[in-house]
DNA sequence: CGATTGTTTGATGAAAGTCAAGTACCGTGG
DNA sequence: CCACGGTACTTGACTTTCATCAAACAATCG
C-alpha cells in the first residue's frame, strides 16, 4: 500500500487497441490503491506523471493497526468513502457530461484537492504537470478536441495555462462551464 | 444496510437538468450501497425496477461481527473489491467504448451476474425487465439510440428480446461486439 | 375505452473524432 | 554554436457518431 509522498502519478487500465481510460490522478498523500487492502492482484496500472516519491506500508501491518485502533479504521473509512465519491463523480461526468464540462470539472477538482493540502502556488494557482493526452485519457476525449477545448477556455480568459502552470482567472465563469447540466 | 432477495433496482444520480446517470444495476443478492458500511448519508439514490424484498442488517451489528469473525471480514472485502470493480469498468466503458459496446457489455454483465446466482431461465435466457430508458441512462446514451442498436442486434441475431426476457442467441458473435476494442 | 407510457423509425443537427499539415519547444550530438 | 529529431501542441477540413425532433405505433392499465 504506497501512499505518494511527492509528485503526480496517475492509475489507468490499457485497452486492447491502445487507447486507455485513467481512472484517477493520484496527489501527495493519495493512498496509490486502497483496494490493495484487500485484493493483492491490481486490476489496473499505476504510472509515474512527474518524479514521484513514495512511503509503502504492508497489508498486514496496517490491519492489526486498524484492528486495534477505531481511530485508524475511520481514517481508513474516509480514504474509501472518498475514493467511492470520486469513482461515482467520474462515472457521472463521463456518461452525461460534454466534453467541456468534464475538462473544466477535471480541473476544479485537481485544484481543490491541492487545496485542500496546501499545495497551491497561488490564490487559484497550481504546477500543473499534465499533458493536454492525460487529460484525454481521463475525460475520454482526443487529445485533438482537448486541445480546441483549453484554446477556447483560454480565448474566454476563464483559464490561464502555460509552462506547467495554471491559473483559474475567472472562477465564477469556470465553474458556470463546469456545471452546465 | 440492505441486502436484495428478490427483484431488480437500482442506484442512480440526478443531474440539474434532469438527465440521470445509473451508477448500477441491484439483483438479488447484492448488498445495496457497501459505502453505507462507513459512511451514513448516501451520495446517491435507489430506485425500485420491479417488485423488491430485502432484509436490512444494521451497520453496529455488522461491525461486531466483523471484528470477531475473519471470515465475515473477508466476505464484506470480497464485496468491496467486486463493487470497485465493476465501477472501474464503468468508467472504462464510458470512457473508452462505442454505443453498441456499452450495450452489449452491460448485457453480458447482467447475464453473467444472474448466471453465477442460478437466476437464469435457460442456458442464455434470463427476465429482463429493464425498459430502454433504463439502459439509456446505464450507458450514458438516448433511449432512442439505445432502440435503434438493439433494432440493429436483432436483426444481426445476436439476441432475442421481447415481453421482458432476454436470450443470446450467439454468444460468441455477441461477445465480439461487446470487446470490439 | 381513453390515457399514459414505451418503442420504432426517419430526417436533421450538433458534438466529437480523424486526418493532415504546420508550428513551437526542447534535448542531443556534431 | 547550430542542425537535427522527437514530442507536444495548434489549426482547419472533413467524417462519424450520437442527439434531437417528430410522428406513428404498441402495450398497459385504470
Amino acid at each position: 500500500m504506497p501512499i505518494i509522498c511527492s509528485g503526480w502519478a496517475l492509475s489507468a487500465v490499457m485497452l486492447a487497441d491502445g487507447s486507455r481510460q485513467i481512472l484517477s490522478f493520484l496527489l501527495p498523500g493519495d493512498v496509490v490503491s486502497p483496494c490493495l487492502m484487500f485484493e493483492p492482484k491490481p486490476t489496473c496500472f499505476v504510472e509515474a506523471i512527474t518524479t514521484v516519491t513514495y512511503r509503502a506500508f504492508d497489508r498486514a501491518g496496517l490491519w492489526q493497526l486498524v484492528a486495534a485502533n477505531p481511530s485508524a479504521m475511520e481514517a481508513m473509512a474516509r480514504v474509501w468513502t472518498q475514493q467511492r465519491r470520486r469513482a461515482e463523480e467520474l462515472i457521472v461526468d463521463l456518461g452525461r457530461r460534454s466534453a467541456a464540462e468534464r475538462i473544466a470539472r477535471l480541473i476544479l477538482g485537481l485544484v481543490e484537492r491541492l487545496q485542500e493540502r496546501g499545495l497551491t502556488s497561488g490564490p487559484l494557482e497550481i504546477d500543473f504537470p499534465l499533458r493536454q493526452h492525460h487529460i484525454a485519457d481521463a475525460t475520454g476525449l482526443t487529445p485533438v478536441h482537448v486541445s480546441k477545448l483549453l484554446s477556447e477556455f483560454r480565448r474566454r480568459e476563464l483559464i490561464r495555462l502555460s509552462e506547467r502552470s495554471l491559473a483559474i482567472l475567472d472562477p465564477a465563469a469556470f465553474r458556470a462551464a463546469a456545471n452546465m447540466r
